[in-house]
DNA sequence: GCATACTTTAAAATCATTCTAAATAGATTG
DNA sequence: CAATCTATTTAGAATGATTTTAAAGTATGC
């Protein structure tokens, strides 16, 4: 498939190992559009595709990926570490029933004026969370 | 003391009970000035204070408090849940590596645009968030 | 192919947080 | 101010997310 192959050229470029777990990590977070999943999320999701793959082994990839610069990692919602497949800059609306996050149209957002940082201090990333929840 | 004053009107001003510990960590938090706190760090501070809490209560007291609307829930760090006694809207340097929260003053952020929300949702609040780390 | 280092795995361990049930302490009423 | 009612505190158990461990498996370089 031409999605596994773009995997593989993407774990050979990053120097990470060319296991079936990542081969099929990687096919499902960028295979299509952007995602926010969780350990978890993936693991139902890779369940209910009929594979089987240890919990840790999601957790391990998801770090390794991370540290890779291959995904980013967004604010904890509800204790659980989400990873994002979309590594522009860009905002979310947090649904605070849920823990849904939903990306941010960059064009709708900007950031008149930044503060200075702290002395000896660089930044990493820099995130807009609106929370937002069912009218009442 | 008069501290003690001004928790005791404060927990009576939102219907909470005038239980000592309330109060004691009341005092803690509205005592001087704003501050980041999790249960645990709470907990830290109020045994080098020479007391004893389970730390179920203090998890308890930081829940009630936050519901009375007395403190705000900040992203969490690291796992970690995190109440900041600013209630004004305002935003944060996150140091990626100790997790430490500190205020940014509002006058250096302004958002310009604000996006639309989702149908049938409203803003619960808004928090950037802005994760530095040390120059490397 | 073989050796080596890295990965996967299941299960145990850990860490933050919540729950439980009993004991205690505010609040309320007569 | 005692009796009662209900909320709160507490220790410890339970839960849930994540990490660690140690053993077995697998990719990669030679």
């Amino acid at each position: 498939m031409a999605d596994n192959q773009n995997t593989i050229e993407m774990l050979k470029k990053v120097g990470l190992r060319l296991t079936k777990q990542r081969i099929f990590i990687g096919d499902l977070l960028f295979g299509s559009k952007h995602r926010h999943v969780s350990a978890e999320s993936l693991h139902n999701q890779i369940e209910k595709l009929g594979k089987k793959m240890a919990l840790a082994t999601i957790y391990n990839c998801l770090h390794h990926f991370h540290k890779a610069g291959l995904l980013k990692k967004v604010n904890a919602v509800n204790d659980v570490i989400i990873f994002d497949t979309n590594l522009c800059y860009h905002h979310h609306f947090l649904n605070v029933e849920t823990g849904e996050l939903t990306d941010i149209d960059e064009s709708n957002v900007s950031i008149a004026e930044l503060p200075s940082l702290p002395e000896g201090f660089e930044t990493e990333s820099m995130e807009l969370t609106i929370r937002v929840k069912p009218q009442t």
